[in-house]
DNA sequence: TTCTGTGAAAGGGTTCACAGCT
DNA sequence: AGCTGTGAACCCTTTCACAGAA
């Protein structure tokens, strides 16, 4: 099954997607492996055998027609619908999230803002009221949310995340700056600037 | 040399040194790479490799001094130090992250901000004085600046990365969502909360 | 006894190189 | 002639397992 399939392939997956994007913005019909590497700074047999994991979509003497190599691309990573989200934490950073014009054109969209500060909670953020966690549970249920957005201050973090995972959320974008501990078969991703920033630093000295 | 130690190795040091200063403001001395592990989600033997690369920082029987490990890691990754940024790109999104309170108080300080909009030149924001993209050169000499934050639109990037790089700059933090391209030898770390969704939908059909 | 440091083994991922289709 | 798809080889990373220090 598809779980066989390594992680990295699917991580590098809408690096490719993007790429496509843009050449189909371009005109552009047709694309080599070749051509696909340069883009996104892999080599050639690196993206043949990566796409071969999920079927034979390319030409040979010819390459990968753009638009259809992203339509497959869209739909095996389930790009090919809206994603609805929920953000835990509205502060500052939380704020900016729902203002941020970056996900929705990606099919990605906040429709729900929680927190625990009472000052918060009933003030309206954007088009979102800002609601209490206790109606995480229930609001999950009947949006149908996927992915939760986390946002709140790092000793909080575990305990949010915690309960998140007893509600059956599979995926969380952690944006607070420590580490969320979660059972296999969740799936986290740390946004993380300064983490990013003190890996490069070693490089620097 | 220092260039044989993984990649990989490197970026987890970070992880490892926020979890000692976990540990170190609870007034905890010592440290097994058991407890370690558990805390970041990772092996004792994972942790015990990674740090052999460096040096022998435990003591066989008791495990290691959070405290002095912390120290090692600190000044291993070059965290013993600031560090000045620059910002390039002072939109919704460079002005948030000037007024980020994340950076300072682990050594990072941005320094300098840059823009090409006649608009924004001259603007103040925070403490910083935005400044037409032409001084980006001398300032980035004159204030001793490593990294630059990059947070421009799209399509912008590559070119503004070429410059940077032209420059002699050899760290850049990415928060555009569009792949910068660069020789070996500099580094970039993408930013990019689209692209982590993104890959984890696949794990959501 | 406990836990580190580390060679050796195992496991994964990337690259090679070429058969085969267009 | 050109470029894909893919086993096999290679290489890098993780895990094992144990000698040795506290």
């Amino acid at each position: 099954m598809e779980s066989q399939i390594p992680e990295v392939v699917i991580d590098r997956l809408p690096l490719y997607a993007r790429a496509l994007a843009l050449l189909e913005k371009e005109n552009i019909e047709i694309v080599s492996s070749q051509e696909l590497g340069a883009m996104v700074q892999m080599t050639p047999a690196q993206i043949r055998k990566d796409l071969s994991y999920f079927g034979r979509f390319g030409k040979q003497g010819r390459g990968y027609n753009v638009q259809t190599l992203r339509g497959e691309l869209l739909q095996i990573l389930g790009l090919d619908r809206q994603w609805s989200m929920a953000l835990v934490g509205v502060g500052r950073l939380g704020r900016a999230l729902i203002s941020y014009g970056g996900f929705v054109p990606q099919g990605f969209r906040i429709v729900a803002a929680f927190d625990t500060d009472p000052r918060q909670i009933g003030r309206k953020v954007g088009e979102l009221v800002v609601q209490d966690v206790s109606k995480l549970s229930s609001t999950i249920k009947e949006r149908g949310i996927n992915i939760v957005i986390v946002a709140v201050p790092p000793p909080h973090v575990q305990k949010v995340t915690d309960e998140l995972v007893g509600y059956g959320v599979k995926a969380i974008l952690n944006y607070a700056p420590a580490a969320a501990r979660v059972p296999s078969g969740v799936k986290v991703r740390e946004i993380d600037p300064v983490l990013a920033l003190q890996s490069m630093t070693f490089y620097l000295k």
